[in-house]
DNA sequence: GGGTTATTTATAATTGTTATAATTAATAGA
DNA sequence: TCTATTAATTATAACAATTATAAATAACCC
């Protein structure tokens, strides 16, 4: 944790930005809460338990700034809001989302798996691939092991 | 052209739905700006200019029915703003999209590129995939050559 | 036709986000 | 250390996209 808050910090260092208390916490809202995807508001309320007199600019601030450096990547699932998601510990590209149409759970996935497919667009298409955003919609795995039970059952009206 | 007004009057009527000449006007609309990516606001204006008594919630509600029904796939580039892309003829699955971090051009895929990767996520990570957004950052083709040509030229500063 | 339901219009309300002005904190030089 | 300058934050207003509401209109069914 201490560890990934210091290198945060030089890279917010190597740009003249600052560290400070507000942008601090919020760091640690989104380092405490790696496996969610919140909503610039989720991250204000939980940035407030620990520093109540934080204001809500600052937090969208605080995001936006984080974005640009790409310590986050702010992603969006189609509720109409914005979310902030930290780039793994040396990750190279920006991980891949399994969205479950059923639960609306969002399961990650860490590897790759583009390489093929973005060496195709580069030779093809003769674009220049910098980055990527990868959702798949679908029925994840408990989801579908409910389905299973239900359709073996007899009482499946109602 | 109207080929496809009438293909999507019947997925409308299959759902008990009607094509009023208010979503046939939004439909049309969305056909003749087919390669483009309107947000609601862009579709409003557009069939505001051959139907110019219909409202703005009007549309939006179309459009969100177009989505429901699978007509149209509703995307967020990441400005602030929902865009609405038509399903391209028979396509089985929704397009993947190019977006020039230079310039901001965006160009489509229609190559479906995914069945690799998506056996992979249903066998590994057991999840049913039924769509996938795919997006790649990067830099066109154009705006490669551009950074090319400035590079070439000695009167680089300014 | 008369009653019912679906759809649209006009408009108000809501919500996520950004801009503004005043205040506070950090920084650097005298 | 005092002072001037700049960076950052707060509180709040403004904005823009979207959604909700109520009244009007159109389509449908008996
Ligand atoms: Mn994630
Ligand atoms: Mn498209
Ligand atoms: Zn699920
Ligand atoms: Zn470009």
């Amino acid at each position: 944790m201490e560890h990934r808050i210091e290198k945060i910090k030089k890279q917010l260092h190597s740009q003249s930005y600052k560290l400070t208390p507000q942008r601090e916490a919020t760091v640690r809202v989104l380092l405490e809460n790696e496996e969610d995807h919140l909503s610039a508001e989720d991250v204000y309320l939980l940035v407030k338990e620990k520093a109540p007199e934080i204001g809500l600019a600052t937090v969208y601030r605080t995001l936006e700034l984080l974005s640009e450096l790409k310590v986050v990547d702010k992603i969006n699932f189609g509720d109409g809001v914005s979310r902030f998601d930290l780039r793994k510990e040396g990750a190279t590209h920006f991980h891949h989302h399994l969205v479950c149409i059923e639960c609306g759970s969002v399961a990650e996935i860490e590897e790759d798996l583009l390489g093929e497919v973005e060496s195709q667009v580069e030779n093809q298409w003769g674009f220049e691939v910098k980055d990527h955003r990868l959702t798949f919609h679908g029925i994840c795995k408990s989801c579908q092991k409910q389905t299973v039970a239900a359709t073996t059952t007899t009482h499946m009206e109602q």
